[in-house]
DNA sequence: TTTCATTTTGCACGATATTGCATGAAGCTG
DNA sequence: CAGCTTCATGCAATATCGTGCAAAATGAAA
């Protein structure tokens, strides 16, 4: 590994994890950890990153809120990501849903990651560019000021006209009969026509969506493919549906 | 194996690779590592690849993420944001193009800013999350990775539908008699139909855009309504331009 | 074919860069 | 304050670089 592409890793993961731990890449690099100091401090000291006690992070305010959101991220969050990143393997198409908890996939992606994601979150699609093999796929419309991400007519349309292998849908509600469920009325019929797209629909939930319903139903529970949770199977999963724990 | 084939071979296994390093070349090539070494230095001299400690890297663009392009956002860019900020009024809708000049704009907005943006920039309408009042419509098309904006005809339609009373455009040239351009054609293409949905075009021009023109033209200079830069009003610049002096 | 200028290549050698380790200072945590 | 981690510095070993120089290869002219 030259010196000025290790650099260039650092600088990537950097912008992808928003902060940098030294001795986590010692480790990782199978290097000394002097080295990885040693580049930190060369890195600070061209502008490209801050050098703080233990690592580094981002000087550009750009990526600091999603650092501190990611901060914030509960460990079940960041343990449904790690597990849910699997699904996503090389030359798929995937349409991915905002929500924080799609955010904390960003990290478990692999850089050299070759694969068609389409998403509405504005926040997803720029988080993806350190991912240069990944084709990114923008869907337009008003941003829905609640969860930041594109509806209405445009945004239907774009979708209806998709065909992907996956779709990672954010939901408030799985239920055993309501189905998967939310809570605003244009947002479902989004998610319905998202889900509809793909052959393979998994939802991460996190303890508190389990066995609740909100206002607006996405879908049954038939349309689902795969649940992500953080502890055992439900007694009420229908035997169909895949079912990771993380 | 002659002198040119082998520095054939070099840019090919580059290509392929994402690197070089001069000493494998020399053992894999039955060379001393000398010649590599004049290889590489002669490749760099004639800007074909990055020569770097103990090898050399591609130096595409593509290989530079934005990250660090948006860190080197210079006083000169943060002095164009603060004098272009006052542009975009209450009620007024505003197109505003990608890159990190406008960006920078951001810290400069009222955060009780009530006005409708248009952008293709999912960084952009990220970082507009904090501004409440603002209605953010998201234009959506395949990302193009050098500069992170949706294009393509998707995008294009989008703004073919579209008024908006302000354009805020990215350029990489200002020339007065070629007008404004840019490197890409179809963003060149994807430019010149936002500027037709505006009233008002301005331009924030670092000095080293300005009296340049790259490959492809987007409008003449008749196009544009205002252009801000740092110095004095160039003295090219048609008397109907408004110039603003950061 | 021979001659000669030019280019290419390999080697030597001193200079510079990179890396890991040791040591003591500085920072963090409870 | 005490224990631990992280940091900065100096140092030695190794790797890489640039330059000068001579041998070999190349190609054009005699």
């Amino acid at each position: 590994m030259l010196t000025t592409q290790r650099r260039s890793l650092l600088l990537e993961r950097l912008a992808r994890d928003g902060r940098l731990v030294a001795s986590d890449l010692a480790a990782e690099l199978a290097l000394s950890e002097d080295t990885i100091r040693r580049d930190l401090r060369d890195l600070a000291a061209e502008g490209r990153l801050l050098r703080v006690h233990g690592g580094a992070l981002p000087l550009s305010p750009t990526h600091q809120p999603m650092a501190q959101r990611r901060d914030m991220a509960s460990d079940e969050k960041q343990a449904l990501a790690r597990r849910a990143a699997g699904l996503i393997q090389p030359g798929m198409t995937v349409i991915v849903d905002g929500g924080t908890t799609h955010q904390a996939l960003i990290p478990f992606l692999p850089l050299d990651l070759s694969c068609t994601i389409v998403t509405h979150s504005p926040a997803f699609a720029a988080a993806l560019e350190p991912f240069r093999a990944v084709d990114v796929i923008l869907i337009g419309g008003r941003l829905f000021r609640h969860s930041m991400v594109a509806t209405g007519a445009v945004a239907q349309e774009a979708f209806s006209r998709l065909r992907a292998d996956l779709c990672l849908l954010g939901v408030t509600g799985v239920h055993p009969t309501v189905g998967l469920s939310t809570g605003d009325a244009e947002e479902a019929a989004l998610k319905t026509t998202m889900l509809r797209a793909a052959g393979e629909v998994a939802v991460l939930a996190t303890p508190d969506k389990l066995g609740v319903s909100s206002r607006w139903v996405i879908a049954q529970l038939t349309a689902l493919t795969t649940l992500v949770t953080v502890g055992a199977r439900p007694y009420w999963l229908p035997p169909h549906i895949t079912h990771l724990s993380a």
